[in-house]
DNA sequence: ATAACTGTTATATATTATGTATAACAGTTA
DNA sequence: TAACTGTTATACATAATATATAACAGTTAT
């Protein structure tokens, strides 16, 4: 199972699945028009209640990730339907914006901030130019 | 007043005005030994709780932000006390990580993201050299 | 000494978020 | 018809957040 959860996190388990199911959607281990597992088959395989599952899906269906369909199942969108919105733009600034803060407040520098952020995207394998 | 909180934003009040005090360090509005309002004051000034700001100030108290003394209040420690650690540089990785994430994801080019980052930095005139 | 502060501790309550547990419904497919 | 699907509903438990009072033990200034 390429998707795994830590009950002990801090993250609540929603939004681990969310967060994996995204990445594996940047990795392309999901395709595009690919069906996740069904809420209950998935809840099963992790040992969580359905109604979890479920709120992870709704929750990338709702950001445009994901189709939901009676019998097809949960199905990987196309780029364009999460294309990063001025609203994300917003969010991600704010989202960013304390890391900044409190890392340059510890004394690490722009530069290395940089040099933290080079070692996630050199993990995957990210796309360098444009935006 | 140069804190402020919003009742109605996703952030906790307490974590909010723990970001503010250390936003208020980095740009030096806060200084060395300077001392921050008592919890009770600081919690009429805001219209809140005083349980809500003791929170803040024993969270930035644990993290070595702040000295509090019975009489003396909170005081701002010196940077020594809380220079980034081996944990906090694995802390910000795991909360970088779904941004850089879920941003490429969106279509969001490394260039892009550090143009964020350069213009959150320009805001705040951090330094550019050393870590 | 008294009064006015300080941080701390304790107790109680309310709301929200999270997660689980069942059950039933409506639609699709084999 | 049977087995699956997502959805909806209800109920319950726990934890985090925030408030409301109250009291305690120190310090400081009058």
């Amino acid at each position: 199972m390429w998707l795994t959860i830590d009950l002990r996190s801090e993250t609540a388990i929603y939004l681990q699945i969310r967060d994996q199911v995204i990445q594996g959607i940047l990795l392309n281990d999901l395709k595009i028009g690919e069906s996740l597992p069904s809420v209950r088959q998935l809840a099963a395989e992790l040992g969580i209640n359905m109604h979890t599952v479920s709120k992870a899906y709704n929750l990338l269906k709702q950001e445009g990730f994901i189709q939901i369909h009676r019998q097809k199942g949960a199905i990987i969108n196309a780029p364009n339907n999460y294309q990063a919105s001025e609203e994300y733009y917003e969010q991600l600034k704010k989202a960013v914006k304390p890391l900044i803060i409190e890392s340059s407040c510890r004394g690490i520098s722009k530069g290395y901030f940089y040099k933290i952020c080079e070692q996630i995207y050199r993990n995957f394998g990210l796309p360098e130019k444009g935006g």
